[in-house]
DNA sequence: TATCTGACGATAG
DNA sequence: CCTATCGCCAGAT
């Protein structure tokens, strides 16, 4: 999946990069809400399955399980960005 | 077409 | 609070 060329991307994906991309600093979106935005309710499961293949070309740190959990083997990386971006977390939990 | 996979989500214990 | 299951979806083989 090249990050220049989303025409070579899916259906899904660029559905699901729509709704990222309107994502501003500090806010915060679960995968089963992305997934519905996207016009795929109930497809949680493969928003994470994109966000871990598509290796960073979107903004996966504004991204969190329901609940409240950070990406499994990214909390360091993920704290930092939400933390420089006002989010508040607490030992790899979003706390709120 | 059949199966397997996983950065999910809800539920039960 | 934790783990174990089960149902679900799109992609990859």
């Amino acid at each position: 999946m090249d990050p220049h060329d989303r025409s070579s991307w899916t259906d899904f994906e660029r559905e699901v990069a729509s709704v990222l991309d309107q994502l501003k600093p500090g806010d915060l979106v679960t995968y089963g809400e992305v997934a519905a935005e996207a016009g795929h309710p109930g497809a949680a499961r493969a928003v994470g399955s994109v966000l871990r293949r598509s290796g960073g070309n979107f903004c996966w740190w504004r991204v969190v399980s329901a609940d409240g959990r950070l990406v499994p083997g990214h909390e360091a990386e993920q704290t930092r960005r939400l933390r420089a971006e006002g989010v508040d977390v607490k030992d790899g939990r979003i706390r709120g």
